[in-house]
DNA sequence: TGTCAATTGTCAGATGCTGACATTAGCCTC
DNA sequence: GAGGCTAATGTCAGCATCTGACAATTGACA
């Protein structure tokens, strides 16, 4: 419990200790029934006893794993946008702020799957984006999630360009309206095939939906780059 | 209970019967109360019974005039986004998207007092602002309920200018990056004087960084509307 | 004044979450 | 491989938010 236990998900292949093996396979029993019943009956529906109930240990336990209810529920939202900062952090130097950005979303988009199926099967990950979106209480906390993830994006901007932060709005200015696209894609693509459940197909969609919006206002936003 | 309780804020000056009148200063006092503990001691330092203690009605009646602890902080900001979402209906309709917004954030923000000093002192919803925007729980909420005003905002925008809200994606786009200049002003704004608190002074400050940010992007966002 | 309906209070309980302490179980040394 | 160390888990008590049910109070209106 002294090293990691924040990062809980970035690909550690070969968690060495029995220890350490079974805590990450207690974890992931967690998340996984957790999704499943979230997906399956809702969340404000289902109790913290449920899920410690179908895992076999104690409600304590969950709580020594997860902060909140609310936690748990964003255990894969989590590892993906780690995925998707790492991909920004991995694009090439000349490239431009907006097309860093774009490049990183498709690319994190694109393989997301290597990014979470250790912990839950993709399928059930996009089917609890679906809930988060359409539960108030967990809407709210994507929503700061995002915020925060922003203020990361503007300091990476801001470090690959060169700029302060706190001197040139520009990098908040631009992943602002960077992250309000991708959320106005991800509540279309929500509202849309609201019953359908076309599995892998799903991922594809919203992956072109936030590309055509992006490549919809991304001119603009570049101009207001250079001024 | 049969009407408002939902709005429950824009200027209703003569409530007439009795009864109506002992509910809204009920109501106003547990807004007072809630918002001087949140500010004084903390949001989540300070606990539903205090309120009711301060206003000496018991918790169950906290929890028939609010849905929650949360609610009840939110309930000068509810004032002050009616009073925005009026101001922008009442803009000239040959403004264009962008120019009407920004008149309508600047307008309101001109006259906040008025809509909601007869709930708390304008002074103490300020405050309370801080309290919000630097309390994770409240944070979320906040973003949540922006989310929310800005739909209702692209759907006003899409009315104005005869364009359907499903079938044009840009009326939300521009909403969503208004809004996404809105906050980062917001943020700045918060993060600046932390402990000076100039009373009047923070208004104009909070209003001219908003109006700040806005010209900074505006002409781009500008060309984005025209295609 | 007396009846009706709305407001409030009281009580019990579900749920989320935390601290304290006991118990179990992996790990490491001798 | 026995025993001690420490990390993980379980148990228990308790606080806070929030809700339903029912009783008591109080304004409204004939």
């Amino acid at each position: 419990m002294t090293t990691d236990e924040a990062v809980a998900d970035t690909g550690t292949p070969p968690p060495a200790g029995l220890r350490e093996r079974k805590k990450r396979r207690t974890r992931n029993a967690l998340v996984r029934a957790a999704l499943e019943l979230f997906t399956r009956q809702g969340y404000e529906r289902t109790t913290v006893d449920e899920i410690t109930e179908a895992v076999e240990v104690s409600q304590r336990t969950f709580f020594r794993y997860f902060t909140s209810k609310e936690d748990v529920a964003f255990a894969s939202q989590e590892a993906a946008e780690c995925h998707f900062f790492a991909a920004l952090c991995g694009r090439p130097a000349d490239e431009a702020p907006l097309a860093a950005l774009r490049g990183a979303a498709l690319d994190a988009w694109g393989s997301i799957g290597d990014s979470i199926e250790q912990m839950v099967p993709p399928e059930l990950h996009i089917r609890m984006y679906r809930v988060i979106e359409s539960t108030p209480s967990l809407l709210a906390v994507h929503l700061r999630r995002i915020a925060e993830m922003e203020e990361r994006l503007a300091r990476e901007i801001a470090r690959r360009e060169g700029l302060d932060i706190d001197a040139d709005p520009r990098p908040r200015l631009v992943v602002a309206m960077f992250g309000g696209v991708i959320r106005v894609a991800g509540k279309l693509w929500g509202e849309r095939d609201e019953g359908d459940e076309e599995e892998g197909d799903s991922v594809v969609t919203l992956r072109d939906l936030t590309a055509f919006h992006l490549d919809y206002v991304g001119p603009s936003l570049a101009k207001q780059w250079d001024k």
